[in-house]
DNA sequence: ATACTGATGGCCT
DNA sequence: GGCCATCAGTATA
């Protein structure tokens, strides 16, 4: 499987957002393998963005997301859950990926231990929850996915059939259609309508 | 099936 | 002090 490199994610954030439906992340842990196929992600960029975190600028937060393309950021929300993000900006000073559902592969056990939850639809349908099911947190801030180390991307198989809707979880934005899914795919976290 | 709500904590204004 | 790019549980139908 070849890893996804760096001018995979040096590209427009939306089509980044698109493009990595279908292909394959994986984590190590402990010398065990984790691994799912992404099904659903949503593309928060910079200017005209008033939903993306970067839009008022560079903080503490939200500095990941103005760095190295390929690289990852996790923040923490609502006291209880990670969400994982890929940098992915061309000609922008900030964009990310928010991988919202992927399909488990590889690990599942591991997955339902970490998760607490033996339904398998109920694992990695959720920002939250699989970040959960592989274990990232913000220690995994700013690592490099086009690297083989702990956590990286490959290619994967293409997907069937793609659909754009807005956004989830948010208030302002819902104009964009920058929320993408793999039509019919059981690991999405809500319905497409 | 949809609707609402509490949990829970770091970050931003 | 208020606000979340959420989830699991409960309630109501």
């Amino acid at each position: 499987m070849n890893i996804l490199d760096r001018s995979f994610f040096q590209r427009n954030t939306v089509i980044v957002a698109r493009d990595l439906l279908g292909m394959i992340l994986t984590k190590h842990i402990d010398g065990k393998r984790l691994m799912g196929r992404i099904v659903e992600t949503e593309a928060y960029c910079f200017a005209n963005d008033p939903a993306s975190h970067a839009y008022r600028g560079k903080t503490k937060r939200n500095a990941p997301m103005f760095g190295t393309v390929g690289s990852v950021y996790v923040y923490f929300i609502y006291g209880n859950h990670f969400c994982f993000n890929i940098i992915a900006k061309k000609d922008s000073p900030a964009g990310a990926v928010l991988i919202r559902g992927v399909q488990p592969m590889k690990g599942i056990a591991i997955m339902k231990k970490h998760r607490q939850h033996n339904n398998i639809y109920q694992l990695t349908n959720g920002p939250g929850k699989l970040a959960q099911a592989f274990n990232i947190t913000t220690h995994d801030n700013c690592i490099d996915v086009t690297q083989r180390g702990t956590l990286f991307m490959t290619e994967g198989t293409v997907p069937e059939h793609i659909v754009a809707t807005t956004r989830t979880g948010i208030s302002v934005g819902k104009d964009k259609l920058w929320r993408f899914c793999i039509a019919g795919n059981k690991w999405l976290s809500r319905k497409v309508t």
